[in-house]
DNA sequence: TTAAATTCCTGTAAGC
DNA sequence: TGCTTACAGGAATTTA
């Protein structure tokens, strides 16, 4: 799945092949991936931009456009659960369950595959986009000087629901999803189904710094391909192999040796050992 | 306001 | 072998 580590490793990867690049044509093939504007509308408004930077914010990719007066134009994509952003080259053998295609001027092509289409692509300006309700509001970038324990803490202490539900809301911490939600808690050695306002600031602090680490260590691995996930040329990163919890179900703990139990949490698989995790 | 449940979507794997 | 069923989950939506 990707999660902030993947999407920041693609994003990392195409800015330099994309800054400077003009899309020249754009054909959408299966509409229901395009959220905003109307698909017509999206590709009409699309060609002929030039692209000016390509950053991330949470799990979304953004690409800053050419030829707006005041608040730039963003060519948003979300990868969902099974999305791929790849740059290729027009002659590029097609793959099954594609759905968007913008060609640039220097030949090459950005191609949007997406087999469970739980991704989107959005074009407008921020404030269109959040106004439409097509892009949330946002919680903190977990990497960002400003996101301190202390920050952590006072998002957390008020709240009556359990830790790994409140990871995994994007309006507390932008990015984590759930791989990185269970390692972030196993690595903090805390309870995912703790609630939160019972956590002390000491044990806040301590995931704080398992997030900043942990998150830290997986782009440098380039992410987690543990399912479709593949980087903006189609390779698979290697964080998967480092996970100690996600995906173990059952298997030994990596600290303790004792099975690692399985439980469903904010609707999610959970994966946690009950003797190192309190 | 907050928390939990439901929905979308299809490939994969388990079970019979 | 072939069929059915459960499962994976990000986030919008709905319900409590």
């Amino acid at each position: 799945m990707p999660e902030l580590p993947e999407v920041e490793t693609v994003a990392l990867d195409l800015r330099p092949h994309l800054v400077g690049r003009t899309i020249v044509r754009c054909e959408v093939r299966h509409p229901a991936v395009v959220r905003h504007p109307a698909p017509e509308r999206f590709s009409a408004e699309l060609v002929g931009r030039r692209i000016e930077a390509v950053t991330r914010r949470g799990k979304y990719i953004l690409h800053r456009l050419d030829g707006s007066l005041d608040e730039p134009m963003l060519l948003v994509v979300h990868l969902g659960m099974t999305g791929q952003w790849r740059l290729v080259s027009a002659e590029a053998p097609e793959s099954d369950h594609l759905h968007a295609v913008l060609t640039l001027d220097d030949g090459r092509q950005l191609r949007y595959r997406d087999v469970r289409r739980f991704g989107r692509l959005l074009l407008g300006t921020e404030a269109e986009l959040v106004a439409a309700g097509k892009l949330p509001r946002l919680g903190p970038e977990p990497l960002d000087p400003g996101f301190t324990a202390a920050s952590l803490y006072r998002r957390l202490h008020t709240r009556r629901a359990p830790l790994k539900a409140l990871l995994l809301d994007q309006m507390v911490v932008a990015g984590l999803g759930n791989i990185y939600a269970d390692e972030s808690c196993f690595r903090a050695r805390l309870r995912p189904n703790r609630l939160a306002n019972t956590l002390s600031r000491r044990a806040v602090g301590r995931l704080h710094a398992a997030l900043g680490q942990l998150l830290l260590e997986a782009i440098a691995n380039r992410g987690s391909s543990v399912d479709s996930y593949r980087d903006a040329w189609g390779e698979m990163g290697d964080e998967q192999e480092r996970l100690q919890v996600y995906g173990r179900g059952g298997e030994p703990c990596l600290r303790c040796g004792r099975p690692l139990s399985v439980v469903r949490l904010a609707g999610r698989t959970t994966v946690f050992c009950r003797r190192c995790q309190r």
